[in-house]
DNA sequence: CGAAAATGTGACAATAGCGTGACAAGCCCC
DNA sequence: GGGGCTTGTCACGCTATTGTCACATTTTCG
């Protein structure tokens, strides 16, 4: 599972410029389109997370993408759409039309990437069963708790956050760079065996458990199959 | 119990009078600001059980407060819009945006204080009965009001949202960042850490049953599981 | 068998994260 | 205009957490 991808779909190119910096800062992959066909193509092909939709484009404006993409229940992809200042009709239609959310132009920079997280959170939510399961470990993301046989353990995030992710791949080896990447964040620069001492870490807390985590020397590590 | 206060945001110094008037009247506690960001301010402060919205203000629109109020489940407040004869599309982006009603102007002074009472009805009816409880503590929504094993607590506005939000995900670890968005709202712009200083304030008032506020080291705050 | 490579382990210093007290600004009511 | 209340911010101190290193142990493979 990588970056989730956020479609921005805007004639203007500075506004594409400006989003797609900041989206990028805040980790996620950007697809951009210049108008409605393309934005259209775009969102059917890549199926991207989110998309940014400008409601005045030239030629084929961000209704007739918003229709293009319905489906029987709401569009395709979740949107969020940009209005220029006034256009109150454009809102209310574009909201009718099963947008998730609108942001007025200008924007605040800041206040557009909290409700781009929020909608990926609300979809998130929508998705993702709560608790994660797995030899006698039982761990719930959303109160941030995990249990071995009902047992519950004391994890530091670190610990909490390493444990989520061989849960949501077990079975499979997960490299070290692998772990870096979604346990630590893409930004994190140190050495690659720090990951070691946090298996190590996570082992002692799980007392007998400890066994389901196999290391696959050579290449990293993993939960034991079934 | 004391009076509902009801806040009024309109420009035009008359009409404020003129609804003060008619409001403390009929029982109300009236508050008055000129603009919108008094406006927003008071709102966020008093927490009153309703807001009467001008969307003709200089500078900073109803709309622009609307937003402002925005959180993630609706406005703060409750609203009822005021708007100018003809702005037909303006009521509908009202409603759209979270606004309970709206008056056209010139208005009828019976007119207004009967939809005023029917929202205070609605939410009654809608709040009552949604007391939530957990550990001890009960919190009123409809009457703002929250009790620790039967004795009154003494919240300000904020405390009790941010107590209110714990309770609705009670369990739950709640970050920082979800509590910016849900207590604060959107568009608040401030240091994170905020959280932290009000979550001491509640604590402190909650007394012995402070505990139950747990802190989740690196990720944020929860209410202690049953 | 023995060297090299890979991983486990114990220890430790740096620091991120949180609690706390204090304070200034804004706003009410008097 | 002043006093009180609420709110947001800041600086300080403490502690658990974290990343790194040196060394021990295990595995691989010539």
């Amino acid at each position: 599972m990588d970056k989730k991808k956020i479609l921005v779909v805007e004639d203007e190119a500075d506004i594409r410029e400006l989003l797609r910096y900041h989206l990028e800062r805040e980790g996620f992959d950007v697809l951009e389109a210049g108008d409605g066909p393309a934005g259209l193509t775009l969102a059917r092909t890549e199926q991207p997370a989110l998309m940014l939709l400008d409601v005045m484009l030239p030629g084929m404006d961000g209704f007739d993408v918003l229709r293009g993409l319905a489906t029987e229940n709401g569009p395709l992809v979740p949107v969020l759409l940009l209005t220029a200042r006034g256009e109150e009709v454009d809102r209310v239609v574009g909201l009718t039309l099963g947008a998730d959310d609108y942001v007025v132009k200008p924007f605040s920079v800041r206040e557009l990437m909290l409700r781009v997280k929020a909608i990926l959170r609300r979809q998130e939510r929508a998705r993702s069963g709560a608790v994660l399961r797995h030899h006698g470990i039982a761990l719930d993301a959303e109160r941030h708790q995990a249990t071995v046989n009902g047992e519950s353990l004391a994890l530091t995030a670190t610990e909490f956050r390493l444990l989520e992710d061989l849960l949501r791949h077990s079975g499979a080896v997960r490299t070290r760079e692998q772990l870096l990447n979604t346990v630590w964040g893409y930004s994190f620069e140190g050495y690659a065996r720090t990951v070691d001492t946090h298996v190590r870490r996570l082992r002692a807390k799980l007392g007998a458990a400890s066994a389901v985590v196999e290391t696959v020397r050579g290449v990293g590590y993993r939960l034991k199959e079934d």
